[in-house]
DNA sequence: ACCTATTGATAACG
DNA sequence: TCGTTATCAATAGGT
């Protein structure tokens, strides 16, 4: 019946106009807050169709910062560590794919209620939407492991040349020769190269480590779009 | 004044109450959005002290990724003014992406036509279809990546091991100590350590880079399907 | 977009 | 922080 199509637009309609009224009221409510109290508010809204909303008191870029520093105290780092990010994950389609195929299963569902344009268009947008958050997510994950195995990388390479700096000092010890004064210390460093060791000169400066660095930094902008 | 003074704490004690009650309200309204017209929500503030107080509908942290995504394109937000932010209409997709959303318009622009069951619930498997085809390829290309990364890792740390053990056995020499016949090899091998060197008691066995031999042996399975 | 009846939010106080 | 209440703003529904 027709009857029902258009109590089905009406009541959608009606839906949008309740979600931008209360959305209205709700920034409406965080301005005053913010000059009332004194706060800083930021406020992000996502519709059921993927548009965003959003609402600052101030500056929405400082804000999430803030919040980023606040909610980063809980993280733990677990540098120097060979463990993949993620230790388990199997299903690397199924997880972030169903994400967006169940909402479009359900899309679809609603669209064939009253397909009309703007509802194809709406299911149109909301996938371009999911798409590129699916990309987001993998890319970041992605960039982390990445990271991950070129600190690795430039560690061992660290490593790597102060064994190798010892094993020369230690090949002219065994050659009968004398080691000189200021090459003493680099047998007996055995920590990890945080603070600048002394060479006085004498030592060529570990250029060989940095080519290598640069040559593990490479450049995954081909992953991330 | 102890009048003066006890106004001042009586304002301050009503500013703080209003606070607390007009986010609490803030907080209640955003939920009733997010129920009632399905949306996704993030409110933040931080109070004129400085303290935090969030709410999500879902999980921040997605809610704040997706809005990176969207506001990466958009740049200088005027404060204290709330607009609806065009949600990333035109920005860059990745090549793969676009392979999808070009072919989901012109589906759409058929579905227009003449909608119905048949041809959505066509486009949905095309679309799931498509999308797995992305995550194939994605998959494989960073799979490649990694494994070459790990591949890298894996030689460094060889080599990382063969110059521990040179170390080792040039210290004991430097020591005064006499070199036993057969770890004289170590030293003079340059190839890779293919065989077990016997430390016959008097070295340590090497415990520390055996371990981390086997934790480059990472199993990225996760990436390949 | 505007109007109105009604409900819900909140300020003031304890 | 919580309970109560008078007041007034937010909103649903109709035009």
């Amino acid at each position: 019946m027709d009857k029902e199509k258009r109590e089905m637009k009406k009541m959608q309609k009606a839906k949008h106009v309740t979600f931008s009224k209360r959305k209205k009221g709700i920034f409406k409510k965080a301005e005053e807050l913010s000059i009332l109290c004194d706060a800083d508010i930021a406020i992000i809204i996502f519709s059921a169709a993927g548009k965003l909303f959003q609402y600052s008191s101030s500056s929405m870029k400082e804000i999430l910062e803030r919040h980023s520093l606040h909610s980063k105290n809980l993280e733990g780092q677990s540098s120097s560590e060979w463990q993949p990010v993620e230790g388990g994950e199997h299903p690397i389609l199924s997880k972030e794919v169903a994400e967006i195929i169940g909402p479009l299963r359900k899309m679809v569902g609603e669209a064939l209620q009253g397909s009309n344009k703007e509802e194809l268009e709406q299911l149109e947008k909301c996938l371009e939407a999911g798409l590129r958050r699916l990309e987001m997510k993998k890319a970041e994950k992605i960039a982390a492991e990445i990271e991950s195995l070129e600190q690795k990388g430039r560690e061992l390479m660290q490593e790597n040349n102060r064994l190798r700096q010892k094993k020369m000092v230690l090949e002219m010890c065994r050659a009968g020769k004398q080691i000189p004064a200021d090459l003493e210390n680099i047998i007996r460093n055995e920590g990890p190269s945080s603070e600048s060791v002394t060479n006085s000169g004498r030592l060529p400066p570990d250029h060989e480590s940095a080519d290598t660095t640069l040559k593990l930094g490479l450049n995954y902008g081909g992953f991330t779009g």
